[in-house]
DNA sequence: TCCTAAATAGGATAGATTCCTATCAGCGTG
DNA sequence: CACGCTGATAGGAATCTATCCTATTTAGGA
């Protein structure tokens, strides 16, 4: 189990704790110990690898609790995810070398294209991780609907 | 509802029709929409969507039978999925910009840096379907025990 | 037209995520 | 430092997504 070097941790806590004051939000051992335990690890967790790493030390904590605190996080703006938010699979059969725009709040996604980004040079150093197949640049944002219902935040 | 233009979806049909020709696949008439339903959209739909739009005109179609479909397209490379591939969402508590590197087979998601890749220039187009909050390139392959599990294709 | 392997329908099942509500606890106040 | 209010939690139910199972159907070659 890869893990986030112990300095860096405690800084990530520490910005936690301010957020949390900042947003009047409640500083539980739940939520100290969700967040530790994603900010500790380079895996990416899901909801579900959280609960289960934290049950041993916390029998009683929920499923509800994890995933609660998880969006909570990210909408502090602590965290993030990987792919669209909160949606099934979504497919793609444009078969030309594209990109995406994703919205962050519905999912709206839409292609663009671009031949200097087609072209990108990625560090060697990721041919460390396997082999490379494919690359594409991944634009999050707000779209224009998402916006025009609730325009700031 | 977006469209692709009637000639380009013809054309990814004929190659659909080559493909499964090519691979040994049988032509149904369910296989033949619901590529349709995929192909002719911009809205990269899920399997559900899909599923949605052809009960009307095929009142019958099961979800198993869009599922299996879509896979199958992905198989054969007509069809790629947005984001990590059939699994649950992940969360990332690294606050520095960075890029990830994704397994196609086991959703292994692993940073790694570059300022080059942190200045990227997006076409002006791309503002026209909302606000950018943040751009990241994905790379796309097989980690190293995926393939060490399965070597080639 | 006939046959066979492959594909489908539809319901059951598994897994992920959210909802509901009674109980609990952080933290500001006195 | 005890008290109380309000937001947070636990636990189970409900929902949604995706896959599995199997009897039946069908594409496409002979």
């Amino acid at each position: 189990m890869l893990k986030v070097d112990g300095h860096e941790l405690e800084r990530r806590l520490e910005l936690f704790r301010e957020a949390a004051r900042a947003a009047g939000i409640k500083l539980t051992h739940q939520r100290l110990e969700i967040f530790r335990e994603v900010a500790g690890s380079l895996e990416h967790p899901s909801a579900e690898s959280v609960h289960r790493a934290l049950s041993a030390s916390m029998p009683t904590l929920s499923h509800d609790t994890v995933y609660r605190t998880l969006w909570m996080l990210t909408d502090l703006g602590l965290v993030s995810t990987l792919g669209p938010k909160r949606e099934s699979v979504r497919f793609d059969a444009n078969p030309e070398p594209h990109h995406h725009f994703v919205c962050l709040r519905c999912g709206l996604a839409r292609d663009f294209v671009s031949t200097e980004l087609n072209e990108l040079r990625i560090p060697d150093s990721v041919s460390d991780f396997g082999s490379i197949q494919a690359t594409q640049v991944e634009v999050h944002g707000i779209c224009n609907d998402c916006q025009a219902q609730q325009p700031a935040d």
